[in-house]
DNA sequence: CCGCGCTAGTGCACTTGTTCACAAAGTATT
DNA sequence: AATACTTTGTGAACAAGTGCACTAGCGCGG
């Protein structure tokens, strides 16, 4: 008779944060630690300690007061609650510059993840190898999914193509996707969507950054004469 | 006699949801649409319109009932807002894999960023250009940043240099930090820190993939055998 | 000039996330 | 066995973010 049988919703903010202790843990995991505190995990992870405990007791009682969270024992249960304890094969879509990069990534398989297949919509590029691995055409996709049961796909194309290569991946299969293309994409119920946004995170330093310096208001403002000029309705 | 001199602190939340914004407009200019009302703009965006309405609103009064918000102007106020008006330089720092796909980056320079220096601390890459830039020595780093204005860096070396580095850029005078190396770095006061993480977004992923298919709860968590046998170190 | 239709702006209730602070529960020590 | 010390787990206060639903204001057509 399981308490709470299954009343655990871990909450978005949390889970977004288990990969940070996963990967703290690994650290200490390899550095022959046992057990950590709440507060030493809290560092490595760069949050604070009443933050990690709230966020661990989600996933179950599993420290020891007076002691700390047996490493290797929690490492277990977060990559099982995290799904890491099985391997995930990758599609990656779009094999330019960062695409390339990303098939060359260590750290990829290094976490449970296998990037294990590499389309582009290129012709020129189909049959080269990078990282190992051959480049198959687009249109290939939904069969190489089908086959090698891949769930995740990686969208590394331009912008425009964004879109298109989502509801291609979705009809495929995918159900969880990571797009680095700067576009927003819509994905149907039930399939996951991150996105990861160079440009995006720049503007939001830029804001920062600019708010140190002369951040002086002035009331309203009034954008430049040209800009205003441009305002004009042309038709 | 501005109202609110300066009590606007725009929403950390509406920050990270301006650039989305600011993209989506440039889009709608792009094609010749002189307004938009809060719905469309939520579309493009990937919001709902509240949400839109109440940022915007953060911003000033720049909306007109019963029509929209006009796309140039808006443009203009959010440009500013981001302090996109000026082009920041940026450093990157690590020329591996994702570091050289990061400097040929189309879209890097696209928005208000420049690449305006590479380094590297491994001596063979020295010299070499990438997307038409020499990578200098990471000893250089504090020139290249005072004589070229720098104030972002860019951190794409390995886990293992990435606080190292951090300290480097900001005794350099860095006061923004884009991470994509896998580990948390620590920045004193002041300095801002933004990270992108490919496992931790896989792993993001990997748990509501692995939500969707057998979650079934039944107490509390053992561990495997296996994974138990596996605490023992490896040295 | 009036009224209709449309859309921004916003107060308010609600949800989610964070932090504090303390009781509970363990270890270590004498 | 009792006391001191450490550290978890969590209730409760607080803060931030979201979304509804309504009001205010603008443009346009008659």
């Amino acid at each position: 008779m399981p308490d709470r049988l299954d009343g655990r919703r871990i909450p978005e903010a949390t889970v977004a944060r288990l990969p940070l202790y996963y990967r703290a843990l690994n650290e200490t995991a390899e550095r022959d630690i046992e057990t950590v505190s709440s507060e030493q995990l809290a560092d490595l992870a760069g949050v604070n300690a009443a933050k990690v405990r709230k966020d661990l007791s989600y996933l179950g009682s599993y420290g020891t007061r007076g002691v700390g969270y047996a490493v290797e024992f929690l490492l277990a249960v977060i990559s099982r609650e995290l799904g890491l304890t099985q391997d995930w094969p990758v599609v990656i879509v779009g094999i330019g510059n960062l695409g390339q990069a990303l098939a060359n990534y260590g750290g990829f398989g290094a976490r449970g993840f296998q990037v294990s297949a590499l389309v582009d919509a290129d012709p020129a590029k189909h049959g080269e190898k990078v990282g190992g691995l051959a480049v198959d055409p687009i249109e290939s996709l939904a069969d190489l999914v089908a086959m090698r049961g891949i769930r995740i796909g990686v969208i590394a194309t331009p912008a425009a193509a964004a879109q298109d290569v989502t509801d291609q991946l979705v009809d495929a299969g995918i159900s969880s996707i990571l797009n680095f293309a700067p576009a927003i994409v819509s994905v149907p119920e039930g399939v996951s969507l991150r996105k990861v946004d160079l440009a995006t995170e720049l503007q939001i330093l830029s804001y920062y950054q600019a708010e140190r310096k002369s951040r002086r208001r002035v009331g309203k403002f009034t954008p430049d004469v040209q800009l205003q000029a441009t305002t004009a309705k042309t038709s």
